[in-house]
DNA sequence: AAAATGACGGTGT
DNA sequence: TACACCGCCATTT
């Protein structure tokens, strides 16, 4: 398995419950910040599904994308409110609910 | 090995 | 503000 692709589960499994992070930040502390676009398509993989909460992976916005879950982004959605994440209409009020490591 | 694909992001119109 | 296009990266076929 690539490293990158290892690291970007560490980190996302690093992140608590009730917070978000946005693909770009991922890829960031991953060691590529512009490779967002290849973690959608690890999360969409997801071999640690159980294990790696690919739904606190939110859009630059905070816009809910993706997630093949069983009821899809609504159901992340739903998961996300639950776990305490505030939001702002269809989207994550990341001011408030963004993972920061700082 | 090369080309196509995708759960993105930023910029332009 | 909304839609379209281009650029980036890693995986898969």
């Amino acid at each position: 398995m690539s490293d990158f692709k290892d690291k970007v589960y560490k980190v996302l499994r690093t992140v608590p419950k009730g917070k978000v992070v946005t693909y770009g930040q991922l890829a960031a502390m991953a060691g590529s910040p512009k490779a967002s676009r290849a973690i959608g398509l690890f999360m969409k993989t997801n071999p640690d599904a159980p294990r790696t909460p690919c739904h606190r992976v939110v859009g630059s916005d905070g816009k809910l994308i993706g997630y093949s879950g069983k009821n899809g982004v609504p159901g992340k959605m739903q998961m996300l409110k639950e776990e305490g994440v505030k939001f702002k209409g269809d989207k994550v009020d990341l001011e408030k609910s963004q993972w920061r490591q700082n």
